[in-house]
DNA sequence: CTGAAAGCGCTAACAA
DNA sequence: TTGTTAGCGCTTTCAG
């Protein structure tokens, strides 16, 4: 096998809880000592087991990072900037990929559990009743979704999908469709809560949608024969998507139809026309969701998010309203 | 503590070492106290703790995966499958990125080596020597280059640059340039040196480039001034970073030059012009490097490329050459 | 400050 | 087919 505790003790000369305290608690070891350990250490190239140390202890130094779905542009800011965290802290990360599906994230939630401290769980689709049963067996902080009584960090969708909704009133838009998420999503619902109350906005809702560029595609007729000037979309890709059905419609974005994405995205920044979209603090919460729980702490955190004005939104066309199917 | 093998034993009226051959070794234990371990186990929600089971056996059922950089839009699908992959035959997968520095690639690799199966090295930046050292310590796979002795999976990348070139030649173009990648990429090195063999093609090589979006901002300048009418980027996201650069110098894509990209992914398909660009099996490559490991298999694996030929090429002007600065 | 010894949860001979 | 036993590598009381 490798190298373990004991050959260091034995090229150092010591016992082996002296080289496990000069590993886990340096200040209780003279410091000649200390150095004669760190040496052989150094020499024979040890480094500790961290599976034998976990199961004494109790505690892994691991992470587990579980997302909808990676190849979702929103989440590899997220889980880069929760690695970051966590190798700072000399933890590790697991990650994994639930594809949408509720079971399955259960599922992943259940094998990490005993092999990790906490796992953060990114836009979950599980039930409130779900999530809190689970909460009891393992810690977690949910991103994405504010449950009482859980740590949470969210960004305010709400205030941007407000932002989003004035600046279209701005340009002169009366009437606007919301091209909503999936049926689980918390953020959907919060962006469908705060469209609702915003005065002198006739708003039609559209959906629950897939929170990809098929769902965007697959709304488009529906946006067309909707009748209106502007769109939120849940998320860049819908937006995207919605752009490209649109205009295999005929209906040119921004002349006939502006659209607003949700994530500001590399994807959303770099399509043309270029994205107007709400900016999410996806790296921010990663890297806060990793901290929390690795600080043990319980909170409910709200990060602030804002709007990009770029050029996929313009005034209604003075005609009101285009020529749809 | 949480619920231990014991407590299954306990209340299913056997021992121990019953309970762990129900699991680990079904076949050898009686139907029928098979079945009482089992309802026992379901029972009590017991869950085998991993780390003991490691520690006993030497495997962690754990794999790690390194990347370069995890926010370019390559890797997110093959991390996705290479999950997925791993999920199947319960492992687990630990994600890290080295932000394209090298000692961090060591270091990750020496974090992860005590508690991994093996470990599925991508576009590693680290030098031959230094990996084939590294091998001895852990096993790894890489992907995206290859070394021999050492398992890879590399994608046929020369081929994909020569079906770039000769979609170029065969559109009219006589001067192109290659906007390289980064010093250490062997990638890079594959393509241009497939890109020089090639006959009848005049090529100036600019480079090595950062493989983002701003080294394809960078790069343009010295685009527009070789007096060339096509390129062949490092990637999709140097692509559309060269055409940004070149639409702000005043050369439009496709119409003064044409411009393709490598990997097929999200970004540069939803892009617009969208982007003609050799499609890379990310996904087959992360699948299988992960297989790779768990079969501890020895091989060399090239995976092949294909062009997608979209709007960012078309023909050189008649007038050969554009009006660059 | 250092050594001795027990044990984390599990597996794998070996014995019965 | 099942039980007994030893021990994986490490930490952590408790003595010394």
């Amino acid at each position: 096998m490798s190298v373990t505790i004991r050959d260091v003790a034995q090229a150092s000369g010591v016992h082996v809880s002296t080289v496990s305290r000069t590993f886990s608690a340096p200040h209780l070891v003279n410091a000649e000592t200390r150095t004669r350990v760190l040496a052989a250490a150094e020499q024979l190239d040890y480094r500790p087991n961290r599976a034998a140390r976990s199961l004494k202890t109790g505690r892994t130094n691991n992470i587990g990072l579980i997302v909808a779905d990676l190849a979702n542009p929103f989440f590899p800011p997220l889980i880069k900037a929760a690695q970051a965290a966590a190798r700072r802290q000399d933890y590790h990360l697991f990650v994994a990929d639930t594809g949408e599906d509720p079971v399955e994230e259960e599922n992943l939630v259940l094998a990490f559990s005993k092999q990790v401290d906490g796992i953060v769980l990114c836009s979950p689709r599980l039930s409130n009743k779900a999530l809190e049963k689970l909460s009891e067996q393992v810690s977690f902080v949910l991103v994405n979704r504010r449950i009482r009584g859980l740590t949470t960090v969210v960004m305010d969708v709400a205030n941007g999908a407000r932002a989003a909704m004035e600046h279209l009133v701005g340009l002169g838009h009366r009437r606007v469709a919301l091209v909503a998420g999936p049926a689980g999503s918390w953020t959907s619902g919060e962006i469908r809560k705060a469209v609702s109350e915003i005065p002198g906005l006739d708003t039609v809702v559209i959906g629950p949608n897939s929170p990809t560029e098929e769902g965007g595609i697959a709304a488009a007729p529906k946006v067309a024969e909707a009748g209106v000037t502007g769109v939120l979309a849940y998320n860049d890709l819908v937006a995207i998507g919605l752009i490209e059905g649109l205009e295999v419609l005929g209906v040119e974005v921004p002349g006939d139809v502006s659209v607003i994405g949700f994530d500001d995205s590399i994807t959303g920044r770099l399509h043309r026309p270029k994205l107007t979209t709400v900016a999410m603090p996806a790296s921010d919460a990663g890297r806060m969701a990793v901290d929390l729980l690795i600080q043990s702490m319980s909170a409910a955190t709200v990060l602030e998010t804002h709007l990009v004005v770029r050029e996929s939104t313009a005034p209604p066309k003075p005609s009101g309203g285009h020529d749809a199917a």
